[in-house]
DNA sequence: CGCTGTTTTGAAGCCGATCAAAGTGTGTGG
DNA sequence: CCACACACTTTGATCGGCTTCAAAACAGCG
């Protein structure tokens, strides 16, 4: 909505951003989002249609019908896409997090709501000299294609487990996935005790599991009394053994994991 | 698994397919398929590295974690894709009907089961070829993406299902989502009262649904009390109020339809 | 006709939802 | 620097929807 769009200009910084301004190879991301494969002189189209945006946590970054002009990447922070029936219930249908693409080229509009959970710093690109340049650059086409695969893929491992998990093991999944992915972001290993940091709240992890946040609470207290997790803060948690977590998780233990 | 693959070749007519051969120009699916962009020059490269299968109701194509050499459309028939954790717990995760791309380029193993529900024709290339015509042909390439973010806003809305519907609504949900396929593939429209074939067993669809198939069967005879479906035979449903239907589907009345 | 696979129906139990209230922590303003 | 407010989290008690286990009904096909 409008209203909606007027605060966030408000707030934003806008295209004066604080992220080290429009050098492309300084960028966090240069290698893992969707430019990761292009060239100098591709990467110069893109660097020509591109700005900053950021978001204080919690703040929303499109609603889902709303009218959407550009697409990004997140260069830092983490936000999430949900969607909602009539009555409230919401269901969280993808986690952003640094690399990740947010928009579809070629549609005008956003499907879903998309909200900041922690600071969010996006690149965007104006969505229809994106879509022409996508149309021009095959290694940019491809690297999407293949970033949604990989997110069809994720998609699909979440499908099982909002259809046939437990609540332990959903929240011993998500922990696990979120493990995984702050790993492969820093280059760090899961082998040894590692301590991880959780982007959401009980409630929005409520939303990503299909469950309750007053169930989300429990399970997850139920796993540090068994001591397969400790709990440092309200977000953080130490994996003393992250096999042991995989194994509460339900997958088997070395899983078909995709990325 | 070996096994399966001898099964696979000693069922399957193979190449020599009693669907009408070669003949890319009179293929049901030329306009929808991954092929659906490519100008006749390139059709033929896919006409070259080309060739049918089919396989019978119940029959295995692949086995999740075994080698693929091909990637292929479906020409006629359903399949499912379903993921299984080591206790038996399955969760569907992809229902393929005509048009339909298996497997995913680039990869040398199948990622999920797929199973044939009916017959089934699919229209198969030799995987490395496709993926160097894939890197060639942007009107192939491009089609690919946008069939695969078709089916991301699919598991999107899946995952909405899975996670926040009532058994109820889940049961509306499918049998919507059926009827506005087949509508689609048909070309007819779901005003008028409409019949259609559900390509499922209770216990497919249960494994859709992420439900048990007695939980099914109680919500299916449910809606058929309540007047909203009529069934005919075991797989047949007639829609006297498509819109009422949805209603029961819990989603809003028009959605936010995405195909 | 009897076999097999599928669907329906029934009864009981459990997991997670719901409703309610107390606890924790962080930031703000007095 | 303390006290309050607010947002989030934890804990408790009860309820209900879906699963589970069991068996009967049904349909298709040799």
């Amino acid at each position: 909505m409008s209203a909606q769009t007027l605060t966030q200009i408000k707030h934003d910084p806008g295209a004066v951003s604080s992220h080290g301004e429009g050098r492309c190879e300084d960028c966090p991301i240069r290698y893992r989002a969707v430019c990761a494969h292009c060239e100098t002189d591709e990467l110069a189209l893109l660097e020509g249609i591109k700005f900053y945006r950021s978001y204080e946590p919690g703040q929303t970054i499109v609603w889902g019908g709303d009218r959407m002009d550009f697409v990004a990447s997140v260069v830092t922070g983490v936000a999430t896409l949900t969607q909602t029936l009539e009555d409230g219930r919401t269901q969280m249908v993808g986690l952003l997090l640094p690399s990740d693409f947010l928009g579809r080229p070629g549609r005008e509009r956003a499907t879903y709501n998309a909200v900041a959970t922690t600071r969010v710093v996006l690149c965007c690109f104006r969505r229809k000299a994106f879509d022409d340049i996508l149309r021009e650059v095959p290694h940019l086409s491809h690297r999407l294609l293949e970033m949604t695969l990989d997110e069809l893929d994720a998609a699909r491992e979440w499908m099982l487990l909002l259809g046939r998990k437990s609540a332990r093991e959903k929240i011993a999944s998500f922990i696990a996935i979120i493990a995984r992915r702050e790993a492969a972001l820093n280059g760090r290993s899961l082998d040894s005790r590692s301590e991880i940091d959780l982007p959401l709240t009980r409630e929005a992890m409520a939303d990503y599991l299909g469950l309750t946040l007053e169930t989300v609470s429990r399970q997850v207290n139920a796993l540090k009394r068994d001591g397969v997790i400790e709990l440092v803060g309200k977000r953080g948690v130490v994996l003393p053994d992250f096999a042991r977590l995989v194994e509460e998780s339900g997958d088997d233990a070395d899983g078909g994991w995709i990325a």
